[in-house]
DNA sequence: ACAATAATTCAATAATTGTTGTAGAGTTGA
DNA sequence: TCAACTCTACAACAATTATTGAATTATTGT
């Protein structure tokens, strides 16, 4: 992961709409929800909610798949991981005994991406 | 964590400088940086570093601590575990086994933060 | 083919954020 | 007290981002 995806993803969730959007999603879990759901459960408009949704597809936050006349968008566990994996990389270089730590967490994260897709 | 907090804290991550300087925090550890180290080690006019500096203290991201006429920046972990609690916040609504795993994830993250200050 | 539905694209406007230079507040050591 | 040093506060300019409405593309069912 390089830093211009890292920003982006930051950038992504630096909006009250989009974090709403993405926690929206994450508690949706695999079934993922519609725009259409998505602009009923927030209240916004069709026009502003597909503005942000394209931003957290292209920052990989979330993924879409067409479902008909639908678009269907699911949280996207992996993006998230690699942020984390990115933010700290290299972590306490006087103490390497934290850093385990972390790639333990990290393990496990993975581990659930997986089964998300 | 309410959503102002958590997002300025992914807008405190979503500028170049002050990812770099967030990592840089991070690589270094428990020790800190002061203010010049900082610019120093990212090429950054004082000025500038001092407010992106302050956008990462406000949203409580980094600490300070004055020494003398220097100011030591130190990484906060415990502010990064509050802001991936809220994101996966009630996540997968319909497979809890996962929830199960991130709560675990969240508890080992909380006591290596507990190590850091 | 047609009308209805779902979602996006485009263009215009409003609002926010980043960078730079100058000045100033606090600390140190003689 | 004075000069040197570290860092921050303020103001001005440049650049980016968010929201809205009208029009467009694509799909469904009759």
């Amino acid at each position: 992961m390089n830093q211009a995806a890292a920003i982006a993803r930051f950038e992504a969730l630096a909006s009250a709409v989009r974090l709403d959007v993405y926690r929206l999603l994450m508690r949706e879990g695999p079934g993922g929800m519609v725009a259409g759901e998505i602009a009923a459960a927030l209240e916004l408009a069709p026009t502003n909610l597909s503005f942000h949704l394209k931003c957290l597809s292209r920052a990989g936050l979330v993924t879409v798949v067409q479902e008909g006349r639908y678009q269907r968008y699911r949280a996207h566990l992996p993006s998230m991981l690699e942020v984390l994996t990115y933010l700290t990389e290299e972590c306490c270089g006087g103490a390497p005994e934290l850093c385990a730590e972390l790639a333990t967490f990290s393990a496990r994260l993975g581990a659930q991406a997986g089964k998300r897709g």
